[in-house]
RNA sequence: GGGAGCAUAGCUCAGCUGGUUCAGAGCACCUGCCUUACAAGCAGGGGGUCACAGGUUCGAACCCUGUUGCUCCCA
């Protein structure tokens, strides 16, 4: 007998376990014959540390991977990380500024090799901390988007699609963030409600003594104005035709045009147009062939078009100019206004609609392939709901603008020449050569060539993830890339839906002419209890690494499961993770009891013999339903299924079946069964808990060395026509009413009980060992007319009875059930309702007559039963 | 403004092809138990107008229409 600690201490055997199996390889894997099973991680970035979001996430992901490795499959879970250029370089700015350097001053290589420093140093935190979770990613093959064949393959795959005619550059309004001097795409920039003003300005008309007034939330962007706009058919506005008018303070003169696209409603029906500084704008200009004038430096003050107002901050400036507007009268009117602020998604900073040169990727046409796979299923989304979202983007996809003003990230390999001709190409030799071929008169030479300043969007190279993590793009034919792509299954939040996952399979199509993965699992977003999302700056996060310190690692995993159905957001709560602890310590409690006996050659109990057979077989449907959870992703009500299966049938029902009388041996055979039942229990739960089921694998039973739980097989599902466990339910309401009646009557467990059954065409003898044991019950009997004087009640059709001596209290008795009789005599007028209902009986199919006709004999055997029964108490 | 989705027990959610898995689970709650594996526990129990209003049907939580409230995506 071994002496185990009374309560489950998940510290003592989690760092064990793990770098048990690191140190024997079990999470690597090699390409073979058999059958792979694979995940690629989505790479957290180098600047986060381990947030709730991953640790879903990833118990997700360890989850599937563990079972398919149990099921005999070579699986294959990828870790790795991604650079973020824009998170990561404002990290490096900032810590290079609190150590007095200015990024100015340094050299892009000087800059990067910060920027490789900072990344060694802190860019491991999270795969170190899902280690902690239990992650069993294959670490050998760690990826980093940066890392040498992953940039190569990011300059490959830009060179290919700009000579596909895929790549353009070109001038476009984009959203400008001022803070981290860069480009964003629309995906990476919020937009959030806001209180704002909107200022109502006069406008002079030129040679007239009258006004146009315009309302706008931005005044200080009339230095950029170039037109003011009214509807063609506005009457109030018809006089204007041809006429000038006068900008406000600065004096400018600028015309005014007519288009539709004013909304006469809003304002006062006319619209100032700042052409370089809003999206609509810029339009309208292009149309009329209107100025252009960007009044901002990249940082948001203002440039030598701001006049009098040049150098200062965008919102100083705003407040001036209000002012100055105020007091030269031209102000008709300030008023509250709520409108939509874009924000930067990394730096909070309000975006600036600013024209700039950028690449683009054009989407319409490589984006049709990637919708028509989600629509056949080929890549299924789970829940399916995300296909709608996913076609609605699809269908309006815009060009990607894949260039940032960053360092930190693959640099864009387009060579400018000095005749203003570019050329792209993967290397600088190379773009020579072409720039040679190209202009050969002009004889250049390698230090002609101007290199893009850019970087690419981190999402270029994270598109390729399925593929590089293979070097899939630069070996399309490499034994790796063969076996494991498509990949299996990708785990991922509804949130990148198209910043990463569209994008992977426009990428896969397009490099691979093959889907990146068969199934999209999209789990929630973590929130708190109050359902709102949980984020650093409202401190609302717990921290997983203490959480895991509180309730050990299997515990919350179980926790961050139970409440978690794929798509719905989980409003979490540490109570969750405290019921996976509980859970943990319960099980640990039926490995003491179990391993706490001792064995005697004695022989086997009817009633274990039976309740091995019952198990087995529950076990075994188990096993069936959990194929069908698993095939549909519902990974909550799989463990939900398990958990119920362990605490519920396997403690309460069969161990306390089985249980010997205290300090009485069991014997051998129920022992060994026992152990064999609760090591498949351990292996169903393995992938759900894995230290915990890893530590008692190894308790109940010596090991040869290398077998370990998480590369043994999940049981095996055996046909089966047994009706054992629906007659075994039976029998456990049997239970369940004995035990309700001690509970109403104070009846403490120790006194025996005597039991009488009406016999009838149900009895079932099978359990009465099982029913006396759990019961204590002196006696157990069929009998073939009531029992005089016996408290009397009904399971199912069948009459049961306990002798109480005097205690009955018959008014009690009388009162029930005469409440029980008008229940049933008024379910059985329904049914007989319906029965005779004409259109019922030949519409409804025979199954559905059959279970009304059943309902209703059953209806009047009670009916009858009962009325004997309140006879007999009068 | 356009699109999608949701509303079932106090909370979080299942409920698949309309009919015995039809009103369910877990947690929370209430009652009684320190019964030698476990109080991080055991046994039992209560709890619902399936958002609202119509309709289709022999039959609706489920299908249709409308209303209300909430969420997300896009602009």
């Amino acid at each position: 007998m071994i002496e185990i600690a009374p309560k489950y201490d998940p510290k003592l055997i989690e760092d064990k376990w793990y770098s048990q199996w690191m140190r024997k390889g079990y999470f690597h894997s090699e390409p073979d014959e058999r059958e792979p099973y694979c995940i690629v991680i989505p790479p957290p970035n180098v600047t986060g540390v381990l947030h709730m979001g991953h640790m879903l996430n990833n118990t997700i992901q360890d989850v599937l991977v563990r079972r398919a490795r149990m099921q005999g499959k070579n699986a294959c879970w990828v870790p790795g990380t991604d650079h973020a250029s824009i998170a990561t370089e404002a990290k490096v700015v900032a810590k290079l500024k609190a150590e007095g350097i200015d990024k100015k001053d340094l050299t892009r290589d000087e800059f990067l090799e910060h920027a490789w420093q900072w990344k060694e140093k802190h860019g491991g935190i999270i795969l170190e901390q899902l280690k902690k979770l239990g992650a069993s990613c294959d670490w050998e093959r760690t990826r980093f988007t940066m890392e040498e064949a992953l940039y190569e393959s990011v300059i490959n795959t830009f060179v290919d699609l700009y000579n596909k005619g895929l790549i353009y550059r070109g001038i476009r309004m984009v959203n400008w963030d001022p803070k981290a001097l860069t480009a964003l795409s629309d995906e990476e920039v919020i937009f959030k409600e806001q209180n704002s003003k909107l200022y109502y300005l006069k406008y002079k008309i030129e040679g007239s003594e009258e006004f146009v007034s315009v309302a706008t939330t931005r005044p200080e962007t009339i230095l950029g104005d170039t037109a003011i706009c009214v509807h063609p058919e506005d009457e109030r506005y018809a006089h204007l035709k041809g006429k000038n008018v006068v900008i406000p303070v600065i004096g400018r003169v600028i015309p005014v045009i007519f288009d539709d696209y004013v909304d006469r409603e809003f304002g006062t029906g006319a619209l100032k147009i700042t052409p370089a500084h809003d999206v609509n704008d810029y339009a309208l200009g292009l149309k009329y062939r209107l100025d252009s004038i960007d009044i901002f430096n990249d940082n948001g003050t203002l440039n030598e078009h701001g006049l009098q107002y040049s150098g200062m901050d965008r919102f100083d400036c705003r407040k001036k100019i209000s002012k100055d507007i105020q007091e030269a009268g031209l102000m008709l009117k300030v008023e509250d206004y709520v409108n939509k602020v874009g924000r930067s998604e990394r730096t909070d900073a309000v975006i600036e609609p600013k024209l700039s040169v950028q690449w683009f990727l054009k989407m319409q046409d490589i984006s049709k392939e990637a919708l028509r796979v989600v629509e056949d299923d080929e890549v299924k989304f789970h829940p399916a709901k995300f296909k709608n979202t996913y076609r609605h983007w699809m269908e309006n996809v815009k060009d990607w603008c894949i260039s940032r003003q960053l360092w930190w990230g693959q640099r864009i390999p387009a060579y400018y020449l000095p005749n203003k001709e570019l050329v792209v190409a993967k290397t600088r030799e190379e773009a020579l050569k072409i720039a040679q071929e190209k202009f050969p008169n002009e004889n250049y030479t390698i230090n002609d060539l101007k290199q893009d300043e850019d970087v690419l969007d981190t999402w270029f190279s994270s598109w390729l993830w399925p593929i590089s993590v293979f070097d899939g793009i630069r070996h399309p034919d490499n034994k790796e890339i063969n076996y494991y792509y498509p990949t299996n299954d990708l785990i991922t939040a509804p949130e990148i839906l198209f910043f990463w996952v569209a994008r992977m399979i426009i990428a896969g199509l397009e490099y691979r002419e093959e889907i990146p993965f068969k199934n999209v699992y999209l789990t929630g977003i973590v929130r708190d209890k109050q359902g709102r999302k949980m984020s650093k700056s409202l401190g609302n996060s717990p921290d997983p690494i203490d959480l895991i310190e509180q309730y050990g690692a299997d515990g919350v995993r179980v926790g961050m499961l139970m409440a978690s159905p794929a798509g719905n957001d989980l409003l979490f709560d540490e109570s969750y993770c405290e019921q996976g602890r509980n859970f943990s310590n319960k099980i640990w409690n039926a490995l003491r009891l179990i391993t706490g006996w001792e064995v005697e050659d004695i022989a086997q109990p009817k009633h274990s013999r039976i309740a091995i057979e019952w198990f087995n077989e529950k076990l075994n449907e188990t096993l069936a339903e959990l194929n069908d959870d698993f095939s549909k992703y519902r990974l909550s009500e799989s463990l939900m299924r398990v958990y119920k299966l362990v605490w519920d049938d396997f403690c309460s029902w069969y161990l306390e079946i089985i249980k010997p009388s205290y300090q009485k041996p069991i014997d051998k055979a129920t022992l060994e069964a026992t152990i064999e039942i609760f090591e498949n229990l351990m292996k169903v739960l393995h992938p759900y808990m894995p230290f915990l089921t890893e530590e008692i694998y190894h308790i109940i039973k010596q090991r040869e060395d290398g077998d370990c739980i998480m590369n043994a097989l999940q049981p095996s599902i055996k046909s089966s026509s047994s009706t054992i466990v629906k007659d075994f339910a039976f029998a456990s309401e049997k239970i369940a009413a004995i035990r309700q009646v001690r509970n109403e009557k104070n009846i403490p467990q120790k006194i025996e009980l005597e039991l009488y059954i009406k016999s009838s065409s149900n009895d079932n003898l099978l359990f009465d060992g099982i029913i006396t044991k759990l019961c204590n019950l002196s006696n157990l009997e069929y009998i073939q007319d009531k029992k005089e004087g016996a408290l009397s009640f009904m399971v199912r059709t069948t009459e049961m009875f306990i002798p109480l001596g005097d205690t009955i209290n018959k008014e009690e008795e009388i009162k029930k059930l005469s409440a029980d009789l008008d229940y049933y005599k008024g379910f059985k007028l329904s049914v007989e309702k319906k029965l005779s209902n004409e259109k019922f009986v030949s519409g409804a199919p025979a199954q559905v007559v059959e279970n009304e006709k059943k309902k209703l004999s059953d209806a009047e055997q009670k009916i009858t039963s009962i009325t004997e029964q309140l006879k007999s108490l009068e």
